[in-house]
DNA sequence: GTGAAAGCGCTAACAA
DNA sequence: TTGTTAGCGCTTTCAC
């Protein structure tokens, strides 16, 4: 295979629209200092070269119009929501989206992928649901602009985007509640870590789970049983749950990856939901939606977490010095065919 | 906020090594030509003052040590798995994966992605299941050393890994069929572009499924119904089913999503499965895993796919002029509770 | 085996 | 408003 021509280049534009190539990066960077003629005669150049900048060398010396987004488990069914948001408020500006995959609950890979992004060049950085230690988020936000997603806990050196889990739980609660629930079990993540119990969405949950019990007048019937997100999660936590001389009338799962370990664990004790026990998922995955599911969970604005982030990483890039911004969002509930109200018994 | 200190560069690690730069980037390059009193010397002043080459800078002349990978769809549960054996087989090489993520079924926007990756200096692509014509896809190998995975139909310019989706069709079939089914229906996704009809998978998979009725003898059960490989698709698909005369005893969606709305659709008209239908799906994606779901589905070998596709661009990055490989993987069925022998009427 | 020097494609500072 | 020039940080000749 022949080696493919040499590339078109700045030079050869200048060249060919009869300019200085300063005037055909002022037309590429919209800068200032160029006649509207001179516009027009550089657009043409380019069209008729098909020229496209590189990004490599403008990353030399000024930006190399990418936004890296870090996301630490592409299997996550929440994050295309907040990937579409980010997409959708950079569509129109020269600004592209990579992705780096992190691993899931690694922080040396978050690391390495996070330095990667800082190698390359990106102009800003977006770091969804990071397991990092915050100095390490700092550290990062020294270096580029960064905007941090899904973890409760602010910084004065970089923005962050969240929802509010406690509402959410809140949202769960009062919704069982509301149909004549009493005795609401929660499974939740089990988390050791002091810096992730006070910032992991999951914690916050379980927060607020608590909090809106006791709002509602049911501290006596506060029941959390800790295993993980997982579906196995669900599983053993709904096991340990009917293995209760009292049995709960409803179960609100941390996720809704959990929920279907719970479902899982009732359909083989041959409980049926909701007329004998109610379900409550949270994220509102692909799958809660699946008719044959049909679970209720909660809405996370993922959408509008992507284009905060996106917006608020734009602000930051052009000018540094704005002081962080915190932003929280709140999410919905979306009841479907898991909620019922109790059997009265 | 103080801007942050400048970065280390090659020249500093030169001074604090006192060598010459040439050295230092023989050295980071493990190019010939660094005695290894000289390695050592250098890589401990890359220790001692932390130093991390800047990838833009290194792409103005050679590599950027970086593979793009192009996913059409983040949503798509299967693509994690190519992802995982893409990762597994560059851990320890000097390469790192960005993904771009393309719309689904978008082609405008897989160009952009494209074309944003070409401009970045990626040294390497990896398009996943890319819907760009032909030619547009000899283009961009042209470009840049380049892989197409999970797209059937060859080209002399471009390696391609595919799974062999006439076998795993194959396999529902004879799978059904060995439990007795003879009345085996499937459910496609509608294709009418010709291209596509004779590269994507699930033209393929539909061509498979004639092909297995035909060798097991039963040409005149072929029914197909053509919907789309969507949840809806699937819901569809099955209530039309459910209008024949007379009703297949077992239905082979194209894909596990297809395979959900069959199930509901089922549910839904009070039939139980596997003891009225049995029902397949096709990618073992984690929802056919699901306790609750336990569907029957064919397992693509995701991580062999993605490592074949990374060892075929590495050899390629290393020598462009190796001529095109074309790997096809074998799928693997997993049985789970969706399918039994039929009730015997 | 080693290093000096040129240059990759672009932008920023400056001069005209 | 326009163009000239000097780099950005690295790799690549090509001397030694």
């Amino acid at each position: 295979m022949a080696s493919p021509p040499r590339r078109i280049t700045i030079v050869d534009v200048a060249k060919h629209a009869q300019v200085s190539t300063t005037a055909v990066s002022k037309v590429l960077r919209n800068a200032y200092g160029a006649s509207p003629a001179m516009r027009e005669k550089v657009q043409q150049a380019i069209a008729e070269l098909g020229y496209r900048p590189r990004a490599a060398a403008r990353g030399m010396r000024g930006q190399t119009y990418t936004i890296g987004v870090m996301l630490p488990d592409i299997r996550n069914p929440f994050f295309p929501e907040i990937l579409d948001g980010i997409s959708e408020r950079l569509r129109g500006t020269d600004y592209h989206v990579l992705l780096g995959p992190g691993g899931c609950d690694d922080e040396e890979a978050e690391t390495e992928v996070t330095d990667a992004m800082i190698d390359r060049g990106m102009d800003g950085l977006i770091l969804v649901a990071p397991v990092s230690p915050r100095a390490r988020l700092e550290h990062i936000a020294g270096i580029v602009p960064t905007v941090v997603v899904g973890r409760h806990g602010h910084s004065a050196r970089y923005d962050t985007v969240v929802d509010d889990d406690i509402a959410g739980a809140e949202l769960v609660v009062n919704h069982l509640a509301d149909l004549g629930h009493r005795r609401i079990a929660h499974i939740d993540h089990l988390e050791t870590d002091p810096d992730r119990l006070a910032e992991m969405p999951n914690a916050i949950r379980s927060d607020g789970y608590r909090q809106a019990m006791r709002a509602r007048g049911l501290v006596d019937e506060i029941d959390v049983v800790s295993t993980s997100y997982t579906q196995e999660g669900g599983y053993l936590g709904a096991q340990k749950l009917l293995a209760r001389p009292v049995l709960p009338t409803a179960i609100f799962a941390g996720a809704d990856i959990v929920a279907m370990g719970v479902l899982h664990a009732l359909a083989e004790a041959g409980f049926s939901v909701p007329d004998d026990i109610s379900v409550a998922g949270y994220d509102n995955t692909t799958f809660a939606a699946l008719g044959l599911i049909s679970l209720t969970s909660v809405d996370q604005a993922g959408r509008q977490i992507g284009s905060n982030a996106a917006r608020l990483l734009l602000d930051r890039i052009a000018d540094r010095q704005t002081p962080a911004a915190h932003v929280k969002l709140s999410p919905t509930l979306i009841a479907r065919s898991t909620t019922a109200p109790p059997t009265v018994t």
